[in-house]
DNA sequence: AGTCATGATGACCACCCGGTCACCTCTACC
DNA sequence: GGTAGAGGTGACCGGGTGGTCATCATGACT
């Protein structure tokens, strides 16, 4: 560990989450370019040369705060990939249902994410990208490896393809809850009645497609 | 029109054509808060003050540009829109082709939205992208409509929320191809026939999820 | 009292930004 | 040759950027 960062560590608690949490603002806010360092130790009231003592450059500080952030995505995840005994698709909307909650707890977290997706040139992009993508990838895959097992899927389904696009599902709702589309829809100010009723929506719809044909279908 | 657009209209269309190449791709690479004057006149070897004469404001360059742009995204959904006949879901495999092909043709353009849409706090953004997506809702609303008119959705589907659902997979389906998931799965570098493939797969599984049981689908 | 380590400080640096404007060049018409 | 207007120019401005570093404050141990 750096010089640098065993001061951080050192501090007391109070002040090291004060900057940590100045930081994420700021990154949530204008994403790794467009952070500034002036306003975090304006806002912090402490002199610029203290976060360089710290983190030696923006992007140590960049990286720093996302392995930190990173952790917090795993605990939710853990209890739903626990639950084997459960109906996929109810795994599955219980995932839904557990990205809205983070969400709502931490949403500065995810903006750094979305901005570091589609923005930044940033210097870790790749990177710290990979760790999260590894992440999800690895959790989503998870249960459709287990629905494939229990013969929760129709047979002729693709395991890779469906983790895929369950995948791109969940990043899009969760996405429509963090973010305004100008002139479209989104679930920003929506109910939690309705966000629940486009899970809904959503979980009878991916039945349908990778389900079995005789499970929860009223048809034929 | 102002005097500065005047001007810029009046430059012979190889300048006229250059500049706004250079704008598209540097507001493509970079954003709009990232883009560069600078750079731009640099690479085009003019003087600052002209750019600043046309467009008045880096904003403004950037509004006449994404009007520009605007434009050439209504010629393909046109050619679908007017295939009333078919089936929805051929429809909308052709959509997701069209969209494909546009992309292979312009792909700075679309570069620019995906930054607009997920980053800026640029002083256009709601109206850019409420134009912008106004345009693309309406076309798949419209597909949407004509299919439950025609009778090619179960009863028990709501227009609204297919609708929502489909553009979203059609955005998801675009921007797969468009940029790089570090350590998961996208289709930047996929051979046409993967891409296809994956189109297959696509409209399979939203047939099932939205189409009537008895069309296409083996079970039963 | 002296020493040493730890941490805090903010003036300062070189660089880049969007934007301005007084001045220049060129062509066309009288 | 004179003049008017259109288009082109680049040094310059105020301000913000990430990053540096000589200097200082504090408290513990000898």
């Amino acid at each position: 560990m750096p010089d640098g960062l065993r001061t951080f560590e050192n501090l007391d608690d109070d002040k090291r989450e004060r900057v940590l949490d100045a930081a994420l603002d700021e990154f949530a806010v204008h994403g790794f370019h467009g952070a500034s360092v002036n306003r975090m130790v304006q806002r912090l009231g402490i002199a610029k040369g203290s976060l360089f003592k710290y983190f030696g450059t923006k992007e140590g500080m960049f990286a720093y705060l996302h392995h930190r952030c990173l952790k917090r995505f795993s605990a939710p995840l853990k209890v739903i990939r626990a639950e084997r005994e459960a109906d996929f698709f109810e795994r599955f909307a219980r995932s839904l249902v557990a990205g809205a909650e983070f969400l709502r707890a931490h949403p500065r977290i995810y903006q750094i994410y979305l901005k570091l997706q589609y923005q930044e040139n940033a210097p870790l992009r790749e990177q710290l990208l990979g760790e999260l993508n590894a992440k999800s990838a690895k959790f989503v895959r998870g249960l459709v490896d287990d629905a494939v097992a229990a013969g929760q899927f129709r047979e002729d389904v693709d395991a890779a393809f469906a983790a895929d696009f369950l995948e791109s599902v969940l990043e899009r709702f969760l996405q429509s809850l963090a973010l305004t589309r100008p002139g479209g829809r989104d679930l920003t100010s929506a109910s939690p009645e309705a966000v629940q009723a486009h899970v809904d929506h959503l979980i009878t719809l991916l039945r349908r497609g990778l389900g079995r044909p005789d499970d929860g279908d009223a048809a034929c």
